[in-house]
DNA sequence: ATATAGCACTCTCGAAATGAGAGTGCTAAC
DNA sequence: GTTAGCACTCTCATTTCGAGAGTGCTATAT
């Protein structure tokens, strides 16, 4: 069954309306708010209809509408492309980010504040990840005694460091030799290529390839990257989340990185890059999450390097605002990665 | 005026009673629960005694006893010498921390979680940060074009990394050849002692140490170096935080990393290592804090490298357990940044 | 047919009323 | 010094109540 253009539009109002008072709205509020040439008795009858159709519902029966979750993909489906964000503030983003030192960890943390801001929720941005980590670099320095640095540099840019213990004190100068045949040999390799190498002859080399090795592993593992996260304290005062436990319960999961994890990678799997998604109600089966909302994207170079950045809220949340301010700042992050490993 | 052995005694296990139960308590009560041989109306005597010297005060006249900030003081001033922490509890941590791979990130992270999970507070840790940085290595990596990653590791292992993009190509070998130089030119100077060299013939040398520089000094200001935090969400539950707006503001503290900063250096700039401060209802001026209570500590080596942990939480934060955990563990990352450090 | 006015009806929500219970302070006796 | 007893106070949960909000239905106007 098709909704009437009137429908339709009073359908959109009332979302809004809710989404900014928090309060069910009625049929006399909606009329005196906005002028709209109806009386409230025949916004009435087209809220009886949009009630019985599912996409309002009412707490209890003396009290105005609310939108069911129906009700807000509704409002989200029609909003969805038509959306855009202030030019001014979209200078004003892109200022901060190519003003800030042109540095991961630096962009990372920036997005999220950038859209925990923007939205007023919690946002939540993974870091860039390679889809098939190479090896770039290996660099290894002693720091003193049996201690070595090992700074091991991805295709891409990625970086990971570790400090690592030797069962005795080898000089730097040896260090260097090593990690200057390891580069050459494994210059570009993957870890499965790398594990199918024979074995090295020299028992540091050996030993330094195999940590390379273990470590490019975790970092494949890293399904996600590193997670930064904003405005955890943003939706605390929220009615949603003072009143109910369960919405406070929610938060929790943003605590675990495990499970946030997983909930990226679930969420963000079959999304393409540019492609925006936005979860209602915990679509995809996340219990916690039922009374929230998720506006998700995925970002970088398909197939080379994606990451992903979200923003969580109540269902209730300023889709008008966070959905352009995701995939603003998505497009944004998208162009810095594209940047940084142009020509690759 | 002074406590009699008997006061003494009421005063804590009010002070212990209250801490678990959340709830005022009552003459009746307290010689009910614990055996003492005494009567309520003995204990009703005490506690007047006790309200009228100031670590007491009732919410209203029929309401028990809760203590005020004075008693909570008497409390912690009184258990601070005498708590340990199981040693089941210890090795469960140590082993934690052994077993973790040896990574500064990975410690910081993990001290956080253990003081969250232990105290049920939130926790702070900041990573150790020398008191005066020193060049140890730098290393240039080609990444593509003009990109280049610059890899910085000070003396004592803390790594920065920044991605620069230079005017003009340059090839590996000439960034290896600059790197070689200014590595055997800076190895163990200050940032001061860089800035007073003349400048390079060499115009990619000069560069390149200037941004060396530049990055010693942001280094340097990074007083804290970053700050790790994890338990947000445990104090959420606290009656204090549901009922209070005043408590659930000071968790905002929590979010911007600056003002924690500030925080944490205001509160542990005249505390040694080793010591355990105890603040109690936002003492030192914190105004948004005068419902918490914060247990810090520096660990590290004095002089050297320090860093600094804590656990924030309502003023009724279980301290036997806290105030052990937070000791605890500044001593096992001190002997850690002992180890790594050793012999310089 | 569609929109509106009117009205009866239902339900929530806040205020006021009430009463039980918790806890105290004081006094007098042990 | 300790304790039993008792009067007194205040809170908190519960109930009652009425006002008000908002609806759905029906009859009327366009």
């Amino acid at each position: 069954m098709e909704l009437t253009e009137r429908q339709k539009n009073l359908l959109l109002l009332i979302v809004k309306d809710y989404i900014e008072t928090a309060r069910p709205v009625s049929s006399k509020g909606l009329a005196e708010h906005y002028h709209i040439h109806l009386s409230p008795a025949t916004i009435r009858n087209e809220m009886a209809v949009l009630t019985e159709m599912g996409y309002l519902r009412q707490p209890h029966v003396s009290a105005g509408r609310v939108p069911t979750e129906e009700g807000y993909r509704y409002f989200v489906r029609e909003m969805m492309n038509q959306a855009e964000l202030p030019e001014s503030v979209q200078r004003m983003i892109a200022h901060q980010f190519y003003q800030s030192r042109p540095d991961i960890d630096q962009w990372m943390t920036l997005a999220a504040s950038v859209l925990a801001h923007q939205s007023q929720g919690v946002s939540v941005v993974t870091a860039p990840h390679p889809d098939q980590v190479k090896f770039k670099h290996v660099e290894l320095i002693s720091t003193q005694g049996r201690q070595v640095l090992m700074v091991l540099v991805m295709v891409g840019g990625e970086v990971s460091q570790q400090i690592l213990t030797l069962s005795e004190p080898v000089t730097q100068e040896r260090l260097s030799q090593t990690a200057a045949r390891l580069n050459k040999l494994l210059a570009g390799l993957t870890a499965d290529d790398i594990a199918s190498l024979p074995a090295r002859s020299d028992a540091l080399d050996q030993d330094m390839m195999m940590l390379i090795l273990q470590d490019m592993r975790r970092s494949e593992s890293r399904l996600a990257g590193e997670i930064y996260t904003d405005g955890l304290t943003n939706v605390l005062s929220e009615p949603e989340f003072v009143e109910s436990d369960e919405a406070r319960r929610a938060l929790r999961l943003f605590e675990e990185r495990s499970t946030l994890q997983d909930l990226l990678v679930r969420t963000t799997l079959n999304s393409s890059v540019g492609g925006l998604q936005v979860l209602i109600g915990g679509e995809g089966g996340w219990e916690e999450l039922r009374q929230c909302s998720m506006v998700v994207a995925r970002y970088g170079v398909p197939g080379l390097v994606t990451g992903m950045l979200g923003v969580l809220g109540p269902m209730r949340m300023p889709y008008a605002r966070t959905i352009p301010t995701v995939r603003y700042v998505a497009g944004l992050l998208s162009d810095l990665v594209n940047e940084t490993i142009a020509g690759e």
